[in-house]
DNA sequence: GAGGCGATTGGCT
DNA sequence: GCCAATCGCCTCG
């Protein structure tokens, strides 16, 4: 995948990503659910300006930042244009799927990756992936096979611009973190 | 230096 | 559906 492709409005990435393959040292699979958090977002981490935590939001698109949520999971996002990002919450496992159940202590294909806890865990992300570059080793990004039908709806889990439509998701996946309620906003 | 809170998950009712 | 677990970050004093 070309860096430029991340160097755009973070809801536009939101939305390109749906359908498309990550991969961290070779175990991942399709992304199928995404939020996106924009410049001058109060939801974003961006908000408040640079800290040590959010750094990497302020730096060069195509990389990843990595937070820790709720002190207890490592959730892994994308860095886009103007410290925008999008996180990744939820994927289709097609890969490594031995070593995803291992790291999340379940069989269950299902709870694999369905959750930005559960992906952080299943790809054994923590802080040492924070500010690392897309295209290349660890990672690897595939382009998804043909055209997505692509749902979106209100973010999950925030209390700050609640309202706004800023997740977007493979249409009728079993594997969202949860189902796309109603029409389109 | 201290207190409150969160882009969540899993287990129990 | 409700609630505890758990801790780094940010804000305030």
């Amino acid at each position: 995948m070309n860096t430029d492709f991340f160097d755009r409005d973070s809801l536009i990435v939101a939305r390109d990503l749906i359908g498309v393959s990550v991969f961290v040292d070779g175990i991942g699979g399709i992304i199928v659910e995404t939020e996106a958090y924009a410049p001058h977002d109060p939801a974003s981490h961006s908000f408040v300006g640079p800290t040590a935590r959010n750094r990497s939001m302020f730096g060069p698109p195509a990389r990843a930042y990595v937070y820790r949520s709720y002190g207890i999971h490592w959730c892994l996002n994308f860095v886009c244009s103007h410290a925008s990002a999008v996180l990744i919450r939820a994927m289709e496992p097609t890969r490594g799927l031995d070593v995803m159940a291992s790291r999340r202590g379940t069989g269950v294909k299902r709870l694999l990756c369905s959750g930005p806890g559960r992906v952080g865990q299943a790809l054994g992300i923590d802080l040492g992936f924070d500010g690392l570059p897309l295209d290349r080793p660890p990672f690897a990004l595939e382009p998804s096979a043909g055209p997505i039908p692509v749902a979106n709806g209100p973010r999950i889990g925030i209390s700050k611009a609640a309202d706004l439509p800023w997740r977007f998701g493979l249409e009728g996946s079993p594997f969202l973190s949860r189902p796309f309620r109603g029409p389109p906003a």
